[in-house]
DNA sequence: TCGTAAAGTAAACACACGTTCACTTAATGC
DNA sequence: GCATTAAGTGAACGTGTGTTTACTTTACGA
């Protein structure tokens, strides 16, 4: 006759199962994933899954939040003490870039599973991913650039370019490094050779 | 007692089926797409399908394939009057987003399905992607560019970024004439405001 | 016209997957 | 210690999907 503890155990392994999701949805995709691989990943049932989240869709919102506060925090970190807005911008890419390509699973989740591929969680992950974006909205819009230009464009282009690295990355000898700087130097000056102007 | 005819007859539904098969890839990606849908939207069963294809997978790499070919000839006329490489660029980054963001359904296929995640068709996809890329690769190489320049880095930044549009397109008011010439002046000329350096 | 094989149908097969359910076990608060 | 409930098991359910198969229809060359 006593109320009851609705409390969750100490030994809660809800952490371990969405480690373990993330490490696969970051290597294999959403869709190719399956809810028996997760658990077995973490020597449990199919079934103990749902235990701790209702869905195959809200473990993968969970994997997402928690990738999309990883990586956000670790790109502020990286550019705190940066007061360029043209430093502070390479930064951060280098930031995002060496947080999505090496072995971070959380960060991968990302620009692995696209949200708009997932109906199931597309709103949510949407939300999300906005999130994380605004960090590099105000970074462009720091940024002295030439009047007229369309700040949500450059942001977009940047934000593509650096998305689609995982696609890639490794064919060539580039290293993040070399990448944020290339991508810096882009919107800066650009890279052509200067045309010798008859004066 | 005669020599059979093995030749598909007049009337042949395979380019139909084809056809339809892209407009739901496009639309709902690979996965989404049920082989019953396809064939529903011709009129015809799921066992029909395999008459012209042997599978799903099959068909994907028909339809992806027909997609470089019709964007890389789309490409390829549209930079065919053009000396300067620099226009020669846009002109074709403009000739790509066309044929990606407007509702062709073939080329629209060559983004939203990625070769990476379609794991049971990868190699021939990838395969078929490269053959389209080469022709961005050549006219990065026309650029003159700053010595030292990684030319590969720079095509799968731009790259990047152009593929990368159909998940943003339509949010703001650019059109893909606008996207392709802030994409060449980020690389001819970057777009920061000049600094009054003090002379 | 007539035989052959292509084109197509209808139904079933085989299987993988997300999810549920009845049941067992083991922490936890009182 | 004991009731209570979270945590976990193992098997089954329902369903969707790619594919196959036996059969029918139809174009077409000789």
């Amino acid at each position: 006759m006593h109320v009851p503890t609705f409390a969750p155990r100490a030994n809660n392994r809800s952490h371990q199962l969405r480690d373990a999701a993330a490490h696969l949805f970051a290597r294999r995709g959403y869709d190719q994933t399956t809810v028996r691989e997760i658990a077995a990943a973490c020597d449990m049932t199919a079934g103990a899954v749902y235990v701790h989240f209702g869905s195959k869709r809200s473990l993968l919102i969970a994997v997402y939040s928690e990738a999309v506060t990883r990586v956000t925090q670790r790109l502020t970190d990286a550019v705190a003490d940066i007061d360029c807005p043209w430093q502070r911008l390479e930064g951060a890419v280098r930031a995002h870039l060496e947080a999505v390509l090496e072995p971070s699973d959380y960060a991968r989740v990302m620009t692995r599973v696209l949200p708009e591929e997932v109906s199931e969680a597309r709103v949510a992950l949407i939300t999300l991913r906005d999130r994380y974006e605004a960090v590099f909205r105000e970074l462009v819009v720091a940024l002295p650039l030439l009047p007229h230009t369309d700040r949500g464009l450059v942001r977009l282009l940047l934000l593509g370019a650096i998305n689609w690295t995982p696609f890639w990355y490794g064919h060539g000898g580039a290293t993040p490094s070399d990448i944020a700087k290339l991508a810096t130097k882009l919107l800066r000056e650009g890279i052509a050779q200067p045309t010798a102007m008859t004066s």
